[in-house]
DNA sequence: CTTGACCTTCTCACGGTGGCAAGGTGCAAG
DNA sequence: CTTGCACCTTGCCACCGTGAGAAGGTCAAG
């Protein structure tokens, strides 16, 4: 393997086409292009033909972009933490007021999934799971008991 | 209010309209038409003007399938569960199989949402939140210390 | 008959990601 | 220089589940 462009890590020139930039930030070429139509990339630059170029900038602010997306934040979201990050002048509770209701989202989503949870575990536990077709969990969908 | 047949509970009479089904199955008409076209609901009647008739076991049918997304059954998961449900020779193992797979599923969704909140909660501790730019919640998403 | 509630089918959108296709580019090896 | 390959470009389709709306037909009551 002799490795030219190929390589993930550290890059000999910059700018770098789409697919580096995509490396390094682990974002795939597709997404660092959707992102861009979102306009989460402040004008990314072309060469003659077209190519996109990237910055070390953009691929820092790709790499924002995908540990947002891991946090869980909307694209929506990211997009005003991204203005945020890049106002030096922004007010720090700005950005916790974001964080902030995006926990409490997580709470109400946790909350759920764990309501369908205990439903589920109840009704499993009454399950005999043979080869007979009497089934609680069927019975409960069908209008049952509604145990939680 | 002359309700005649605008109300929710107790039509006088079989079949009903999609709009009567939709309100005893708290379904929008949108959807029952969704399911339909997924094939959750065997063969659904028509009058001759081309209104879908619902008879009571469809709108059972249609309440089975809420009360399934109610705990978060994917529509194949339904759609298996569906069948199941009306084929009296099922063995139950065959329902117990498919809600333990969901409940694993939901543990690593769980699983994962609380990953992100613990990141979040430990970010939002430092956050002073007041007028001034510094933010350690932005700090991490640059690229920052990755606490969990 | 008119009115209004209801029904029909259709399209478009969301969020976020993946896939594929058809074509242009850039670079290295021959 | 040519060939070949990896890369880039744009564009469209798909998923899942749901909502919104348009444009038109139907039914029942006044």
């Amino acid at each position: 393997m002799t490795t030219t462009t190929t390589t993930a890590a550290a890059p000999r020139h910059w700018p770098v086409a789409i697919g580096t930039a995509a490396r390094l930030s682990c974002v795939s070429a597709r997404m660092v292009r959707h992102y861009e139509s979102l306009g989460l990339l402040t004008q990314v630059g072309r060469t003659d033909s077209g190519y996109r170029q990237y910055s070390q900038a953009d691929v820092r602010t790709l790499q924002f972009i995908k540990r947002g997306r891991e946090m869980g934040f909307s694209i929506a979201e990211i997009a005003e933490l991204v203005s945020l990050w890049h106002n030096r002048r922004r007010a720090s509770a700005s950005v916790k007021r974001i964080a902030q209701k995006h926990v409490v989202e997580l709470d109400q989503r946790i909350e759920s999934l764990q309501a369908m949870q205990r439903t589920l575990k109840n009704l499993l536990a009454h399950c005999q799971g043979d080869d007979r077709p009497d089934c609680p969990i069927l019975d409960d969908l069908a209008g049952g008991v509604a145990q939680a």
